[in-house]
DNA sequence: GCTGTTTTGGAGAGCCCTCTCTATTTAATT
DNA sequence: AATTAAATAGAGAGGGCTCTCCAAAACAGC
């Protein structure tokens, strides 16, 4: 017993996607991101109540995609904590291949998308989700048989911001990735803890 | 014959990096700018032509200083190409420990700081330091007897992006960096080349 | 067809920011 | 002391953005 909605979160959050890759964090106001799906402003406040709400589930909704899929890689098959190592490495560019807007976020951080503003729900989620990754790191760094700061710093550096510093180097030029990118994350991935 | 200048750009600088590295180059308004040295806008728009114009100077000041010490670094002491390169690997880091408000800014790009909107010399100065590495790294990595686009993007992974990566895991974090970040930096590099 | 509920559509208040314009101040030179 | 170049000081026009508010529209159930 109510009219239909017309435009659905979805859409919102589509359209700030491809204004914060293409622009920046600060290019997604409430005004262009209706603007971009042709509804009324006020819309676009029935979804999400206020520029920090949208914000948030931009840069959630972003993440917690990208970790899905990260997760995955990095649990497949029991081959050994190298192979899941360099299996997570390679998702990182194959996932940012597939979805070079999406990646584009993952290239700023969280503060860049207004965390610390942001509604208590959204603050958890990005607790939780940090939290998670930050286990699977320690599980991964023991089964490596490493310990320590230092270590544990090396592993990150492996399997999450490497490859996304690949990414990076040729998103930011506006760049498609090339051919051999997810082989350069892996392999780097693999030197990076041979190297320990 | 002139009224003696009561803030030079240097001050208006200065305020803008501390701006930016704490809440992104959105936050660097003229109006902030201003407030923060304690001058009317008027004055800041007597120095900068424009916003954009102020933005490229907080950029390429930063960059070209970062540079100078790159540079220096790579270039430094006959000890060979794997020395050099882990030398410029360190010196990422070392000089990101000294300034970590600077360091802050070389994580954005200069997209964030507007580039393409910036003044045609500024512009002019961007090209010219980016072709200056481009060089240098061309140079690292004919001595190192590398070819190809592969090699030249691990070299270019290994004496730049991953030193900043690993300052920027902390930064973003509002950390310190760690005692051990130049090690991990110099030791990073040389995995990298080594995983040729 | 009527009712009730949800959503759209759009105007506009209030705020901040960029940039302009016009005094006014200051000090070296004459 | 008068002159003059260079800089400060600050008000305000114009524009965009956030967010509010209310009337109009659309559909399910009776």
């Amino acid at each position: 017993m109510a009219r239909p909605p017309r435009y659905d979160s979805g859409r919102f959050l589509d359209a700030a996607v491809r204004l914060a890759a293409e622009a920046g964090p600060a290019a997604v106001t409430m005004a262009a991101v209706a603007k971009a799906v042709g509804a009324p402003s006020g819309s676009v406040y029935h979804r999400f109540a206020s520029r920090p709400a949208l914000l948030a589930e931009v840069w959630l909704r972003t993440v917690e995609d990208f970790q899905e899929g990260w997760f995955a890689a990095l649990g497949d098959g029991g081959q050994g904590p190298r192979a899941a190592a360099r299996a997570a490495a390679v998702h990182v560019v194959a996932w940012s291949r597939a979805q070079p807007r999406a990646a584009a976020l993952l290239l700023y951080g969280p503060a860049d998308f207004g965390q610390g503003g942001w509604p208590e729900e959204s603050e958890a989620r990005a607790r939780a989700g940090h939290e998670r990754v930050r286990t699977a790191l320690a599980e991964l760094c023991a089964d490596l048989g490493e310990d320590g700061a230092r270590a544990a710093e090396r592993v990150a550096l492996a399997v999450v911001d490497v490859p996304l510093t690949i990414v990076r180097r040729h998103l930011r030029r506006g760049e498609d990735l090339p051919p051999y990118a997810e082989q350069l994350a892996g392999d780097s991935a693999l030197a990076l803890l041979g190297a320990g």
